[in-house]
DNA sequence: ATATGTGAAATCTTTCACAGCG
DNA sequence: CGCTGTGAAAGATTTCACATAT
């Protein structure tokens, strides 16, 4: 059922059923199908099959699906069964609630460094991680040989971060500026940026 | 042109058009081109023109579009061409960011007040708005004709705010929570959750 | 009886390509 | 000439509906 390229969109719903089946999971609910878990997440019950058949045929006819079974094969193709460490650049109000936020290591994400570029910042040390000068972040970004970076820093200076982190050899970002970065292929970036999501609303309001 | 409702997938696009034109116009450009604005954000210029135009000719062929007059056009469009005041559930690190986030201010939208369940954060300042308690959130939004929340209280409580939210005649949702909201037809939730978009990434990382 | 996995059909979205205007 | 606006074509995505397995 493999070897053709699984389009975007359905990798993007992915990350949707894991965090549904882990609450079940949570909740002690070890079989549910594809009607319940589309229900709860609002996608079709046909979506959610041709989705997961795409990776194998992890159903039982006339049963359904084992939660702790699928939430395992979700985590293997999503990569997330093993822990990622990450950087985090930039130190202000929004960088530390970030750096401070339990939900990644539960997740198998962990801020291992942070770089801001105001000496004020560097030295301290949020979370137990130390707050280093941006200077230095090419060369530790690279030996640690970290895949992974959340940018805080305002707009003007995002692209400019964004291309010493590809320097650096980072293959994924995930940008909290208002801003849109200009990346190599081979580089992935998700933009998380409130005002869009709420203009994306407001459109739909009296 | 118009009479025929315009796909949510057009929609999402608009504030990204916004976002790139409102950059240009501080750089002082006063004319664009749908090749140079899809350049920019990485969209072809026939979607741009096609997007566009389901609102009215804004362009002039052989010309371009005036940067001004799209990105009012587009506020209008968006109903971002005025101020919205908002709610924000939630005074822990991340609603504590998002509350001092000034880049709210600046497209129109504005945080009017806070709320927590915690006694010892009722009655913090915030940004210059005291944290009120739960308990008289429905009336204090309703009396206030707050339309719009943001939603950054732990996950478990989520459904139960989001609840108390409709009561209180929100119709749009920013969810920062990790779960999915059940919300009647009319009410509009997006969701910012760094884990489903860092997941989204490491499936394509080796 | 129940729910998966899946071709085929229906629907939606994007791209093409060009007439037409400045 | 250069670039918009737009039908028509191509392509992508979703839904349907049912054979199949437990």
């Amino acid at each position: 059922m493999n070897e053709k390229t699984i389009p975007d969109i359905v990798i993007g719903r992915l990350p949707r059923y894991l965090q549904a089946l882990e609450h079940m999971l949570q909740q002690g609910c070890t079989v549910t199908s594809s009607k319940e878990l589309g229900e709860k997440i609002g996608i079709s019950a046909a979506q959610i099959r041709k989705d997961l058949s795409q990776y194998g045929e992890f159903g039982k006819q006339g049963k359904g699906y084992s939660v702790p079974f699928l939430v395992h094969k979700l985590q293997q193709i999503l990569k997330v069964d093993r822990i990622w460490d990450m950087a985090l650049i930039g130190a202000g109000n929004l960088g530390r609630a970030i750096a401070n936020y339990q939900g990644f290591t539960d997740h198998g994400f962990r801020v291992a460094l942070i770089f801001d570029s105001d000496p004020h910042k560097v030295g301290q040390v949020i979370n137990q991680i130390p707050v280093l000068h941006t200077s230095t972040m090419i060369e530790t970004i690279q030996s640690h040989h970290i895949k992974i970076a959340m940018i805080t820093v305002p707009a003007q200076v995002a692209q400019s971060v964004t291309n010493q982190l590809i320097q650096a050899g980072v293959k994924a970002i995930l940008n909290y500026a208002r801003s849109t970065l200009s990346v190599p292929d081979d580089v992935h970036v998700q933009y998380v940026d409130p005002i869009i999501h709420l203009q994306r609303m407001t459109y739909y309001l009296d």
